[in-house]
DNA sequence: CCAGCTATTAGACATTGTATAAAAACAATG
DNA sequence: CATTGTTTTTATACAATGTCTAATAGCTGG
């Protein structure tokens, strides 16, 4: 199996910064609603868990479980972990250095 | 053949912007100095003509040639047209959105 | 016309992006 | 306690991207 890349893929970077923004761990159905209200992308529940697995493959987040409250079956909790705190830098690091060009500050419509 | 995505991936962004930042369109070995000399990133000039020409299919990009100056071949001169412009701000807009959280203002243990 | 440059194109293959369908697991019900 | 209803997660599958190592293509000067 393949090895991991440098930086994080575009979809990535919105999985990991999902559920960052929540805080203190989160599960699917909250990633996804955090997407969806954070940047009105509406993207399929597994989509978000296969990134997540994914990323949790190369040790960016981890994950536990919980018994459910309600009904259904038990929840997934996942975690930032450090190395995705660094990736989710680095990632940011590397946009911010590009956009930072006179050619590229004047806000311009079409 | 597959339609295009509605985000800019990883790798397209780097490619665009530093394309971008030139200011008057650029070709091959510009672009990949560009993105050394941007972000310190080292990939090889390959990787960024087949997602120059992927972009260019999507219309995000367009190319003419050019004459060479000394010897060698031909140049491909690239130029960012209106659509790449957007899907740049989309990205960016995106990015800035999700970024704009308290949970990931301040600078945590690295 | 052949060697030597500078640039671009061809393939190839692993990783990501993203959807549809299927399975789990627990609770309430009769 | 089997059946159904909920809520959530896994399996698969396949298209799009990321990225490399060859292989070509065109000039120019001997």
């Amino acid at each position: 199996m393949g090895d991991a890349r440098e930086y994080l893929g575009e979809f990535e970077q919105v999985v990991l910064l999902a559920l960052a923004r929540l805080g203190d761990g989160g599960y699917g159905a909250e990633i996804h609603a955090e997407i969806l209200d954070a940047t009105g992308r509406d993207v399929s529940i597994p989509a978000v868990y296969v990134t997540l697995k994914r990323m949790e493959r190369k040790g960016l987040v981890s994950s536990r479980t919980r018994r459910p409250t309600g009904g259904g079956r038990a929840l997934r909790i996942y975690t930032v972990e450090a190395e995705g705190s660094r990736a989710l830098q680095r990632s940011r690091e590397l946009f911010e250095r590009l956009w930072d060009s006179p050619h590229l500050d004047p806000g311009q419509a079409s």
